[in-house]
DNA sequence: TGTACATCAGTGAACGCGCGTTCACTGATGTAC
DNA sequence: TGTACATCAGTGAACGCGCGTTCACTGATGTAC
């Protein structure tokens, strides 16, 4: 069944809202904006969605999905070029280009600070979004690597990404470097225990 | 010279929106509710600060600074009991006790995804925030360190300490217990090169 | 194929609330003589 | 030591604005016959 019109607003709503959460956070964006960036009015929200978290939850999930897809696309394009799968996903995760945009970037980076912070179904689906990324981490680390382990790279990454926005400029890419080199350092050439 | 009256009430309520944007958010808690905790009425507040934003510029610089004094406290303390500087501060760090206690825990694992979104004043509080810290762990690390790696460092345990917090409970007590493992295996028995 | 009606998706005005900021005012403290 | 006045710190009402949510209404699409 090809989607109804309806289907393909709630689809704008819910991709516009995954690009404002992340760029400016969970209160950063009013419904009013979000609609009028999927080419509507506010008026209708409530015909798509039963509250605005109800909306924040689709969107993290969106948002969550988009970017593991589109990581895992570019992983796939860089293996080509030689080098571990690890050494790939580490080298896109922490690359310039993911520090200067947040809005399709990692949505953990985006708004790990405020996770806690929100109603239970929002932090629900925060829960869902660093088990799936630590799942993307460990399937890309070498075999032999366990999920705590892949939890802790996670850490690493997220944590690394957020200071070097804060930091930017030079400061921000220096430390981009230095964790890429950790990272890669670290899991390459290990023997599988 | 004593510090007059005004001063005590400053000082009040810096101190109260030192906790209130770790435990709330930069926007979580409104002027109101600050002064309020600090004893006063809210028309007050612009006789002690120019705007809401200078306020959380002293009350970052505040949350840091008594952030890293007790950290540095508690540093000493477990000294006297053995083991390295470095694995106390970890062990401090990535307490559970600071997992459930955003109140008076560090600033940046409070706050860092939000960093990037604030008034260029806040940003450049925040720049000095992460400085200060990297500054810390370094101290904290084995002689031959070198300031780059203790931002690496850093951010391993801001990361960690925010995805604890996200995932709560057991997962989240996991993963501080192997970045301290991680962390401490990595600085023990290591050569100054 | 055409007409009448029901349903559906979206519009835009309005409501209520919270929040940052302003301001006229008050009571307490300090100062001049 | 006491009186008059100025200054200081804080009070509480009010303003303007933004935002989530509601709702009566409209125009387009689909359906029955």
């Amino acid at each position: 069944m090809s989607p109804s019109r309806k289907d393909l607003s709630h689809d704008r709503i819910v991709e516009a809202a995954s690009k404002a959460i992340r760029r400016a956070g969970y209160r950063g964006v009013g419904v009013a904006d979000i609609m009028k960036e999927a080419g509507l009015t506010h008026g209708g929200f409530y015909a798509h969605f039963d509250s605005r978290d109800a909306l924040i939850v689709e969107a993290m999930a969106r948002a969550g999905q988009d970017n593991i897809a589109s990581l895992t696309q570019v992983i796939e394009r860089r293996l080509s070029r030689g080098g571990s799968r690890f050494q790939a996903l580490v080298e896109t995760y922490l690359h310039e280009a993911h520090m200067a945009r947040t809005e399709d970037g990692c949505i953990i980076a985006a708004l790990s600070s405020e996770m806690t912070r929100q109603e239970e179904v929002v932090r629900d689906e925060a829960r869902r979004r660093v088990d799936a990324m630590v799942a993307m981490v460990h399937a890309a680390l070498p075999e032999g690597a366990d999920a705590d382990e892949a939890a802790v790279v996670t850490a690493t990454m997220v944590g690394a990404l957020q200071l070097a926005r804060t930091l930017g400029g030079k400061a921000g890419r220096s430390l981009l470097a230095h964790t890429r080199q950790t990272l890669t350092e670290r899991y390459t050439h290990i023997t599988p225990h």
